[in-house]
DNA sequence: TATATCAAATGAACGATGTTCAATAAAAAA
DNA sequence: TTTTTTATTGAACATCGTTCATTTGATATA
């Protein structure tokens, strides 16, 4: 059969995302494939690469997807007290984010691109609102001269706690039996701050 | 052909790693095939499946042998100096050793098994080894009743690193434009250490 | 030496994968 | 009604991980 029309292209690649969100949920990147999300939503193998340029470029729709949803769980952070305050609270959302969603955030680092090939520019657009978010929380600890080591160490704390998370999702670190995540992400937290405020002015 | 005996067992299966490191240092763990491996060592690809379980069980054991190379690295760094000046020297060589074998270190962090499996218990053994080495370094920080403390700094500090460089070395962090790993992993160790020192009691 | 035994090595075979593209069928236009 | 267009298909291809009956050369036995 040919032009079913029972939905638009845009309806159609929806539900090629959200029938890969499902599925990448429950059985992880690993075992993605495109007989899966065809068979998913009703539609042949052809049909996907008529929306998506290959599977990895839906995995990169997918995990930009996933992306949009860490902000929106970040954005949701109440904004009230002092820096330190609200870097906890931030790394608490941040790490309740990831278990809540392991696989799909676990989809967003164990996935590369083939050799050669680099993430579309509106990815990184993606990422960069994220590290705002921290970037604005810290801003108070600088001076209005100093926006480049405020922008450093958001990047500092973020690249951070993704490693604190990434390390104790995986059994490579023997965390779970001795620290949680969010002990080692409070201390990250609260060491760094410290270090911070104690070194203004050294620089 | 068979019963050929122009090698012993354990020289296989060092061949069959050898050439897997090869193709993975080239190409990628994600271009990495049994076929390939067999090809490489000039025997057939059943030949591989007699060495090793399967492909998962060869990747683990390429990863513990990148692991073995990461520790001898760290351990030839000079051991003179104070915390600060030995930690910043480690996380040289730890970045030094990411971007010299770009490739391999990716592959100890792409690689997941199934679901369901788990990493072997020696594994383990290899990972802590080189926390080890952190804590070492860091422990003249801590009082002697603080060891939990410090086993827990070096877990922070090491997912850190691990962190940063994993950021960097994808382009999922616009880190390179901005700040390189190293600059970053600085401000991470002079932070988190000078908090340490300022917190030190007031736990 | 001749024969039997054994196990190392093979590679065809199976199912599943990503991806392509000529064929098709249904909607839209003429 | 006829023609044009195009969304959709699924068979086909190359490759993958993995298995295992078969083979073959070394070893043990007679």
């Amino acid at each position: 059969m040919a032009r079913r029309y029972d939905h638009s292209r845009d309806e159609l690649s929806q539900m090629a995302l959200d029938a890969t969100r499902a599925i990448v949920a429950r059985e992880g990147v690993r075992d993605l494939s495109t007989r899966k999300v065809a068979k998913k939503i009703g539609y042949s193998v052809g049909t996907i690469y008529n929306l998506y340029e290959n599977l990895d470029d839906l995995i990169v729709h997918l995990n930009a997807s996933t992306l949009d949803l860490l902000y929106d769980a970040l954005r949701a952070v109440p904004t009230t007290g002092g820096p330190n305050r609200r870097l906890l609270r931030l790394t608490e959302a941040y790490i309740d984010f990831t278990q809540q969603n392991l696989n799909l955030w676990n989809s967003l680092f164990d996935h590369r691109l083939p050799a050669g090939q680099e993430l579309p520019e509106w990815y990184g657009g993606k990422v960069s609102r994220l590290l705002d978010l921290i970037e604005d929380v810290i801003a108070p600890i600088f001076a209005g001269s100093e926006t480049r080591d405020c922008h450093i160490s958001a990047r500092v704390l973020w690249s951070s706690l993704h490693g604190i998370c990434s390390l104790a999702s995986s059994e490579k670190l023997d965390i779970v039996a001795n620290a949680s995540a969010t002990q080692l992400a409070e201390q990250l937290v609260t060491n760094y701050m410290a270090g911070l405020r104690a070194n203004r002015g050294k620089g």
